[in-house]
DNA sequence: CCTACCGATCGGTAGG
DNA sequence: CCTACCGATCGGTAGG
């Protein structure tokens, strides 16, 4: 029985994930939502809260699964280059096993409601200075130039961030291929000589 | 008098960038956007014929401003990599001067309806299109390593598309140094010493 | 540019 | 999990 009723949250979260990510948070009706997963409208409310309850959930899971994948590379003995590289890899396996999640996280969190949207942001700066501190690291054993590391920061971001816009599971790079060329090409960008 | 009404509906285009930008189009209702504007929500549909044609003004203005940025460029008898240093200088520049309206461009346009819609892909493919030819032609003469032109493309696309969520005008940085600094990570990368 | 108002739809609840 | 329904709000119109 609870078992069951697990199941069908589970699913309505999954609908819900590539719902909010197609049309937004704001523009996804409950109802739309229930039709895509086969109920009524009231019947959602059987298995959770409310309409926030999962953007919450949603933002949630994907923050911890952030943590979980950086906090043991934090602690390794690799020079900055290498962290970073891992560092990379990690952020961009979590983007690419929820695709739809992840796009919901990045682009919908500003539809939590106190405290869970400054809960969020906090996470989310915490999150940016366990890089920066990478990075800065780097600048200091002489690894990287001497760059702005939150400006450095902010494009490794951006870069990354913008894979679920067009990873297919099944195309023409594998998840690997993808985190070793990004980065290749924000280590050492793409120009043959370089011209100082 | 067809001064001051333009007048009227050029500050509720600039109110509607603002609030699409910072609550996002569907979020926004046109009640919000009228008091807003200091008006009442009825008034609003003395000077525009719907919300929509909000958001395609907005669109297809600052499409027009990427492609007449690029196109003077595309013109020049340069090497890639200063045609494309040169590219993402005028990029940068078009979301620079409109923080607002490039937000809303970037991420709302999913709320048209056809064929505006179908018109704003092709667009922004087309836009695509002239980066890669850059990209393609560096390789070809030798200056930028084989990398895969799409994906580069791409990478490029979302760091310099990530610049409206941080850029302050009166911020440590103009928008001369970001564009110098951006084109340098982006054609050198990080890394002082290069590992091949 | 306003008051007054339209039908449609919203998130959510009562009660079974 | 459903039917029936709530008050609130939506984009937009009529008429002045």
């Amino acid at each position: 029985m609870g078992k069951k009723k697990g199941q069908r949250k589970e699913h309505i979260y999954k609908v819900a994930q590539n719902l909010f990510r197609e049309r937004g948070y704001a523009a996804t009706s409950m109802r739309d939502l229930a039709t895509a997963v086969g109920i009524e409208a009231a019947s959602l409310y059987n298995h959770i809260r409310s309409k926030e309850e999962i953007l919450q959930g949603i933002c949630a899971d994907i923050a911890n699964q952030f943590f979980l994948a950086l906090n043991p590379i934090k602690e390794l003995d690799l020079t900055a280059d290498q962290k970073l590289k891992r560092a990379i890899h990690a952020h961009i396996q979590v983007i690419t096993n929820n695709l739809d999640a992840s796009a919901v996280f990045l682009h919908e969190w500003r539809f939590l409601s106190e405290p869970f949207l400054s809960e969020f942001k906090t996470m989310r700066s915490n999150y940016e200075a366990d890089y920066v501190q990478i990075i800065e690291k780097g600048i200091e054993e002489g690894v990287f130039k001497t760059i702005d590391p939150k400006f450095y920061c902010l494009t490794l971001f951006s870069s990354l961030n913008w894979i679920y816009e067009w990873y297919k599971p099944d195309g023409k790079f594998t998840v690997y291929e993808i985190s070793k060329q990004l980065s290749h090409l924000l280590l050492n960008g793409i120009r043959k000589t370089e011209i100082v």
